[in-house]
Formats: structure tokens, sequence, C-alpha cells
DNA sequence: ACCTGAACACCGTTCAAGT
DNA sequence: ACCTGAACACCGTTCAAGT
């Protein structure tokens, strides 16, 4: 009989952009973003390294389409009516960080100004922005940096990913800490003060608060106008 | 009699790690992160691949020591004293804005946990947030807070460098606030009605708005403690 | 039209051989 | 000890040759 495989049914017909969008997120998920080569994608598809370029035009093009397959319902979820606006923000802002916590590679793709998703992002808080009422003058400033502090969060998140790829999340977290505990205290105060915090805090809720930190400032603003 | 050539006292003595870092911050800012390759920093330095092995341990580490160059200073500027907290923490936070201008390929290099630049700003950053009265609870997220946002700006402007290796800035911006004036009306009302801020804007003027917004934030935070 | 896979022009890194 | 540069094990991408 046959030997099993973990992908039986490939290539029963051709490849399609799809097909190959689909095998290089398995592969980012797997093994990161150094893990996606045209050689591994083609052994996956069982064809050679050739053959992507007729669906492909490239390997950036390859990443951007991956990030929208992965970002494609986290950065439209906040048409959700009937929410008041700053959880409209907080449902965005979450879904966003949760899709780049399960796809750590995701989160060195939303620098590039060429993603669709970050325009996608910029609108759906931007409207939201608006719809609470900041003056006219300072949208293009909130909305800005609430999405530069999502895509901050999401440049750390991927580098930590590359960083720990063999120990997992919270071993990383406990020899930061460490590390932060033991910096000279002369040179190092208030970092070594705060590594407790480092070690106990939840990346969500840390996540969270800074918006709602900035929501707050954003408010402050359209106070006095 | 001998040609020319822009380096012509190169090599007169050995290699060292500072010459080494020098060579690479030369390319860097000259050719983007990709023109920096060892066999190009090897023809720079009249030497083989190799040879640059006896002074740096890989890549990586290179590009650590080339980002502890640029940022050395900016990081540690706070410490002027006689400054409101808040100018103080806009004096550091511009100097790394500066730095990343200048200098475009640091903006990427930030996102590493192993950059002691990171945790430098970090530390700056953070005595002037405990100066400011902030809770002792909310002093993690304030500072992480300000320190994403400054990362995500950084990381955009190394990716809108690497986009626009050979446009210049300005140049960009118009072709992106074009872009964005394009988008379908139904989809993506408010992108296209801050296109036009998006034109006109300054990017340090825009930055700075940022860190104030967040600064408003964390005020508020402190006054209902 | 779509696929194949060898070939091209590169990488980062190693290491025997030189001085 | 330091340097050299060929060699190794890869890349992304192209393209003649096949179906």
């Amino acid at each position: 009989m046959p030997p099993r495989t973990r992908h039986p049914r490939r290539r029963i017909d051709g490849l399609s952009p799809e097909r190959i969008v689909d095998a290089a997120v398995e592969i980012l998920d797997a093994e990161g973003e150094d893990g996606l080569t045209f050689r591994r994608l083609a052994d996956l598809l069982v064809t050679g390294p050739g053959a992507i370029y007729h669906h492909v035009a490239n390997k950036g093009e390859l990443l951007v389409a991956a990030t929208e397959t992965i970002l494609a319902s986290a950065t439209t979820v906040a048409n959700v009516d009937g929410l008041r606006e700053e959880d409209a923000v907080k449902t965005v802002a979450l879904a966003v960080f949760d899709a780049i916590d399960a796809h750590p590679w995701v989160g060195a793709q939303l620098a590039n100004p060429l993603q669709p998703a970050m325009v996608r992002l910029f609108e759906s808080i931007g409207r939201q922005v608006r719809a609470l009422g900041v003056p006219e003058a300072a949208l293009f400033t909130s909305t800005s940096a609430l999405t530069n502090y999502i895509l901050g969060v999401g440049g750390l998140n991927a580098a930590n990913a590359r960083a720990a790829e063999n120990t997992n999340r919270t071993e990383l977290l406990v020899s930061v800490s460490a590390a932060w505990a033991n910096l000279d205290p002369d040179e190092y105060p208030f970092t070594r003060d705060v590594a407790k915090q480092m070690r106990e805090h939840d990346d969500r809720t840390q996540f969270l608060d800074g918006i709602d930190l900035i929501l707050a400032g954003i408010g402050a603003l359209g106070r006095r106008p």
C-alpha cells in the first residue's frame, strides 16, 4: 500500500495562486520566515521551483498574499455595529494582535507599505476615531498613533518569535526579565525595577492597556480643540 | 601615477571591529540593507570575506554593532537636566527619529530584542515617565506605549526607504497620497479624506504630535489613579 | 498553457593554506 | 595571530525543453 503522507491529496489537479499561498502559510507557521523558500514550497506542492512563478510574481508578492489570508477578517471586524467607538477600536486592534500572536511572521509584514491589510487597518481605526468626534485636524495624527503602536507591537512580537524559535514564549519572557534584573543598577535603575512587571505581565492585556492610553490621549485632545 | 580612489588610505594597518563596523555603516547608508554583504564589505576593506570573521561573529552582530554607533548618543541624550519631563521624552524620541531618518536601515533593527539601543531607549523614557509621577502600576504600560510607538514609526520609515530606494521621500509621499485618494470611496472613505493630510504633513511634526498624544494619555491615567 | 528542473548569479559562513 | 580566497551549502529567479 502507498505510504501515508501529511498531504495525501495534493496535486490531484494543477497549481493555483490559492494553493500556493496556503502552502506558504503552512510553511511560515511551522518554520517561520526563514523556512519559506521556493524549493521548500515546491517540495510541499510536489513540483519544481519554477512552476510557482507561473502563479506568483515573486517572493514579496507571496508574502503579501499570505498576510492577506491571515489579516483579511481581522482588519474588517470593526464594522460590527452597536459598539462604543473605543470598544470597536479595541476589537480591531485585538483581532490584529491575536492574528500576529498565532502567526508571528505577519508582524514583520505590517511595515510593508504595499500591504493592503495596513490600509484596511488604518481605515477601520480611522472611521472609529472620526466617530469619536476628534477634530478634523487631529484625525490623521490620532489614527497614525494607534496604527503605529499596533505596528510596533507586531514588529516586536515577530522579532521575539524569531529569537525564541526553539523555546516557548513564557521561557523567553523569563530570560529577558532575568537579563533586565541583572542590568547595572546605576545605568538601568528603571528597567531593573520594572523587570518583574515584564515577567508577570500578560501580553494581551498589556497591549490593550496601551490602546487605552492612546485613546485617553485622543480624548484629551478632543476636549480642548 | 596611481588612480585616486574614494578610500586611498584604507588598510595602512590591520582590520579591527571598529574599522569593519564603520565600513558597514558606510555601505548601509549608501546602498541600504540589501547592499551590505560580506563580499561587498571585504572589497571596501581590501580583503577577503573570511577575514571579517576574525573580528565579528556574524552578520547579526555586525548589524547590532552598526546600530549602536548610530543610536549611542541618541538614546542617552535625555540625561540633559533642567527640562520638563515631557520635553525630555520628546528630546530622546526626536533624537531617535532623526537618527532613523538619516540612516533608515536602523529602523528595521529596533525590533531586535538583542539590540542594546532599545534597552537604553526604554530606560531613558522610563525614567522620565516615572518622574512625571505616573503610578507604579502604570509605569510599564506607559513606557511600553511610547517605546512601541517609536518602534512602529521606525519600522515604517525603514520600509518606506526600502520601497523608495530610487525616488526621494516627498515623491513617495505624493504617490502614496495619490493612491489613497484613488481608493474606492465606499470601502475607504476615511483614508481618501485624509489623503491630503498625508501628502502635506511633515513627518517630524507628525511624529512629535503622536508622542504628545500618548503623553496626554499618560497624564490622564495619572489624574485618576 | 502549464510545468519541469537545470542553470545563473548571487548569499553567509567555513576552513585549509599561507604569512 | 591574522589574513586569504576557494569551497560549501544554500538562496531567488530565469528559461530552454518538455507535455
